[in-house]
DNA sequence: CATGAATGAGTGTTCATTCAT
DNA sequence: AATGAATGAACACTCATTCAT
């Protein structure tokens, strides 16, 4: 599983289900921060609040700056606590990231098993539909994770992976390809899925619907398989 | 231009030939500093650092963090010079952003100028090709770059508003396409050529070549245009 | 001169016209800023100017913040030409003081010429009217002028050892008091018109008027002194 | 209370008896750096080392400067504890020129309490005396301190305000004065008051004793009051 | 003489992290 | 196990001063 280094830098396994509960609270309270404070990592480096030297903070954001603190008092637990279940901040923010790669994966997983058998055509449309429900919660804020967290290099983005081994048997089965020519169509199709994702939904234009833009993208996939 | 009210931003205009060095040298160290620390900006919220709380430091470091003193150092200016030229630590970045977006910009232009009244194939082929070498040179950098500035709502990221520009007419003649329709496919071949960069670029997979995956982008645009 | 030290201070002395020209001006460009920027010596230790880190910068106080550099341009001088007059920011507001210092003196010392054998209340109500004449024209000036130089210690404020020298001829003629207790009496009355100076002018609220503040003081004085 | 408004720029409310040690602590350490640190504000601007402008340093130095930093070292506190207690280092000035306020109002009421119903004399002399014991502890720092909080406009310094406001019942008892003019009485006596503080406590001439200045200004605030 | 770009030590303040309670 | 006061290295940014032009 992907997730499995991540889960080793948690500093205990979460065996009680109260623990879980804590781990849980504290991972939203990091999504309620994120969320409130977007986009100021370079501004000032570490936050974005200032202060005036007359007592009052100026925030120059939209929100709170992303502290330890700040995510630990969202959560509605100590600072203590919070480093009780995260070795540093940076394990808050990939576990995080894992909890929705494990997401999408479930979605992933079930659209390849409800559509087992059926034409690629509805297999694709299906994992289109996964993918557009994973990130549309927030899309912004997975936006914002991928950023904190660099996948460089091997692999790329786990969803990535994971992608291109659900799509390999359909693609497979579908377009009767093999070997390094089914590797690359799996790698394309991977990209115009991400292309979906980041242009349906975090970029689209206002005068285009999501549903126009989601039915555009599908067309773009089944024209370059030739289906 | 887009970059007018950047430039703004800067504190003092670049009247001397001098000037303009020091502010390329400025961008050329906010680069080294960028390539030599990446990923580290959630980490530890403030450097490589780790705080013991108890007054040692543990250098976590694969580099140096993005500092507006280490950038100085490295292009080889004081502090205080570089505040001379640039309002804040975001600026710098700004600079650095709208520097690639005019070059990437003046590729576009003259793939457009070039191939003025050829077949929309060989234009898209010519964008690509532009796009390509517009990110070849340092791939990651505006991977960075682009986490570092949000450049939200309002038309999205300036080069998706370049190209959206650029293709309008050139769709329009070859695909005899008006209005609502040309927009959104404008929107799409957009993104399309994104995920060529994102994908191509970045994080192609070892098995694939370059060029193959560049041939593979290219006949997903044409064939979704039905060319 | 009381002055004689200060002077030693300026780098050159103002032998040419033009010289002085200069000096008045960075003066008076010091005089523009300090009133425009009250203060904030505290706050933030060096000037009052907050960069928001995206770009703008905020006023804390009421104005600029009190900067060489802020002083040479309010001047319409080069900052090196301001260190070409000036040993150190500390010179200028000496020089200031200075001026200040003997602009209040020939102000005293006419007032005692002018009077001359006149009846001490004549020549205690000229020495008022001078002092409040000196500070009229810019009380906080002169309140933010001495609150920066310390002058501790030996004879305490330069004026009032103006105006214990001045009062010690008058006080004797008109209570026929000599030695420590002529001192004392000179002591005393020199600190009652600096309470007029701190109360009348700078102090006075809404419902007292300068006049009639003025009056006051001046009873004080004259019953003080048994007249 | 005058002090209420104040207390909220506290960023914790002191609920452990350690908090308002530690609060004091920073109190005190910012007294002996204040002491140890004067007259330099203008100065350099920044402390007392001089910039060459070439790299090097030169220390002026006769104290540190009034740095939180060195605040902080002085109270044997870590300056993350001081601004745990302190949102700016305005506030620790403020929080100090409170507690001076607080002390001499106490004072003040002590000295009306104790002398309730006496003649106007006796408390006059009384009122003088709580002044005297508030201030000569340590009169130079209260003249840095007022220098550097502002007070300008409504109601002047509190102490001021506080001593009208003591003055105007007795004044009213002693002198059967009312409204206007009752206001002007007090205003008058207020600053000779405080001609007193500066005047005897501060810029005592060596040749005139303590006592003596001070029978000197019970003497012509009497002698104004026609007692 | 004048100019103003360059310098860099120093400043206020933040925030990840620890550990005594 | 939970708490939260304490820690202090590090950061963005300022500004007095110099000196090459």
């Amino acid at each position: 599983m992907a997730s499995r280094d991540r889960a080793s830098r948690r500093r205990r396994r979460p065996i009680q289900r109260r623990a879980q509960q804590t781990i849980d609270a504290i991972l939203d309270g990091a999504v309620q921060v994120l969320k409130s404070g977007r986009g100021q990592t370079i501004a000032t480096g570490r936050g974005q609040t200032i202060a005036t030297g007359r007592g009052q903070t100026i925030a120059t954001g939209r929100g709170q700056s992303i502290t330890t603190n700040h995510i630990a008092r969202a959560a509605g637990v100590s600072i203590g606590s919070l480093y009780q279940y995260f070795a540093d901040k940076r394990a808050i923010f990939a576990a995080l990231h894992d909890r929705h790669v494990e997401q999408a994966s479930r979605r992933i997983d079930a659209a390849l098993v409800t559509n087992a058998g059926a034409p690629l055509e509805v297999v694709l449309r299906a994992l289109m539909h996964a993918l557009i429900e994973a990130h549309a919660a927030d899309p912004e804020l997975y936006l914002v994770l991928d950023a904190e967290l660099p996948h460089g290099g091997r692999g790329g983005h786990p969803l990535h992976e994971r992608l291109r081994s659900a799509l390999r048997p359909a693609l497979a089965a579908g377009t009767a390809q093999v070997g390094r020519e089914l590797e690359t169509t799996a790698f394309v199709v991977t990209h115009l899925l991400d292309a979906l994702v980041h242009g349906a939904i975090l970029n689209r234009p206002p005068r285009v619907s999501l549903r126009r833009a989601q039915d555009q993208f599908l067309q773009a996939i089944l024209r370059y398989l030739r289906l």
